[in-house]
RNA sequence: CGGGGUAUAGCGCAGUCUGGUAGCGCACUCGCUUUGGGAGCGAGUGGUCGUAGGUUCAAAUCCUACUACCCCGACCA
């Protein structure tokens, strides 16, 4: 990728308005995203390449935890909440709208009743269970205040997935196996996080948990036990009105260690949702006797673009957005500094380019007619962990330098550089 | 929905109190000089001041209504 020719609209300044959560200010500066309306983002090149690797991660987690991938409608028909009997009780974050014909649909906050309703048409023994699928696709919550940028944002990114078993212990298996998925997702990206018993919330069923990255500027508040890996949401654990720092050096729950709190921002909830659907919206399958059984269901969501968020938030520094490897836009960029004086330059610098592109890194090239302080600064802001250097060190000694993303710097020759890096 | 704010050029802002030719910085275009920590000089482009009404000889500025956006709260897989 050539920066002359690429869409990187990076931004000195942002309205301070905009400024209030520091992964939102750097979205915006680093030219990832663009506000539509309150709430509802465009994804710019830049952006994309990190929600795109996010995604790629959980995908590949996802199908190697036995998971089927589909792509469900986002338009739902009012019938299908009816059955569920989610119509009346979603309430005003489920955006309505009627079609030509007067008949009632909704933009899908989530896909239980999409998905049962496929099961329960296509799935007939216990012997076709337990079956695990998922997709991952665009939601839309009509949330009363969306804020934080694309952290709590109306339309975002969500892989969710539901699981089909006859029996509890069935799902159980499931449950644990994404369970280990999900750790596995979040160690992979490099982020810093938490697994939390928590609130069903509206959704319902019976046990849940959640996930979430560590930061400051996390919306919820977490209760963990100094000593145990014990962890709740606080919101469990306190009365109307108490305040969660009441909960410090209470014993914690599980009689090991005492309490302490913590800022998180959940990134993904998993559910046992037992057969709250499946009996709501009567989907059944035979078993081994040929009775008719209702299924017990799980469903495991993801925040794909809630993760972009909260990997900023963990990873940032006063000169902008410092990547994980695993999710960073590039690998590599590579400045070039007065290539219209040495001639050399540009050929060098396209080279290595090639070279190193064809050895699978990813590398932006920085051609583009500016001075070495403007095109570090904007490596710098999008975060990108390795800038390459061709400047007057290369026009005199033909060595490049290596610049990390925490400052250091060392001097290389070409034929050295890919060791370096 | 309650409370508090904001809306003027692509971006960030001043001007509004006290009505009288639409401003600044950045960005952008052209030229020349530059090129290792957001370059310099010169010349330019770009705005019916959120929308609709009203007051006035005259409105970005005063009045009324509306809309959008942000923050706090309630809410929230």
């Amino acid at each position: 990728m050539f920066w002359s020719n690429y869409f990187i609209p990076t931004l000195k300044d942002t309205a301070s308005e905009d400024a209030q959560v520091i992964s939102n200010s750097l979205m915006l500066k680093s030219g990832m995203i663009r506000k539509n309306a309150s709430g509802i983002y465009t994804w710019l090149p830049l952006g994309l390449r990190v929600l795109n690797k996010v995604e790629n991660i959980v995908r590949e987690e996802m199908n190697n935890a036995g998971a089927h991938e589909v792509l469900m409608p986002m338009v739902q028909p009012k019938d299908l909440w009816n059955e569920s009997k989610r119509w009346d009780k979603f309430g005003p974050e489920l955006l309505r709208f009627k079609d030509r014909h007067d008949r009632d649909f909704c933009l899908g906050p989530t896909h239980e009743e999409v998905i049962t309703d496929l099961i329960k048409n296509n799935v007939k023994s216990y012997k076709e269970l337990p079956l695990n699928i998922y997709q991952i696709q665009t939601k839309f919550r009509d949330e009363i205040r969306p804020r934080y940028g694309v952290m709590r944002s109306r339309e975002f990114l969500m892989k969710d997935s539901y699981s089909f078993h006859l029996s509890e212990e069935s799902l159980e298996e499931t449950y644990q196996i994404m369970r280990n998925a999900y750790s596995k997702i979040f160690e992979r990206i490099g982020l810093d996080f938490k697994i939390v018993k928590a609130d069903s919330g509206a959704i319902g069923g019976d046990k849940s948990e959640e996930f979430h990255v560590l930061a400051e500027n996390g919306e919820d508040t977490l209760a963990v036990s100094d000593k145990s890996d014990y962890a709740v949401n606080a919101e469990l654990l306190l009365e109307n009105g108490q305040d969660s720092k009441s909960l410090v050096g209470q014993e914690s729950p599980d009689g090991n260690g005492l309490l302490e709190i913590t800022k998180g921002i959940e990134v993904g909830h998993i559910f046992q949702l037992g057969k709250l659907y499946s009996e709501n919206m009567n989907a059944t399958v035979l078993d081994d006797s040929g009775k008719a059984k209702n299924m017990h269901m799980g469903c495991y969501g993801i925040g794909i673009s809630r993760i972009v968020a909260a990997a900023i938030e963990q990873n940032f520094d006063d000169k902008g957005i410092i990547w994980p490897k695993s999710i960073s836009p590039f690998d590599l960029n590579i400045i070039t500094i007065g290539a219209d004086k040495d001639k050399n330059i540009e050929a060098s610098s396209r080279k290595l380019y090639k070279e190193l592109t064809q050895k699978g890194f990813e590398v932006v090239l920085d051609d583009r007619d500016d001075g070495f302080g403007k095109k570090i600064k904007d490596s710098e802001l999008i975060g990108v962990p390795v800038s390459i250097v061709f400047g007057k060190n290369f026009t005199d000694h033909k060595k490049v330098e290596i610049i990390f993303r925490n400052g250091e710097k060392v001097a290389s020759a070409l034929n050295e550089v890919e060791e370096i890096i």
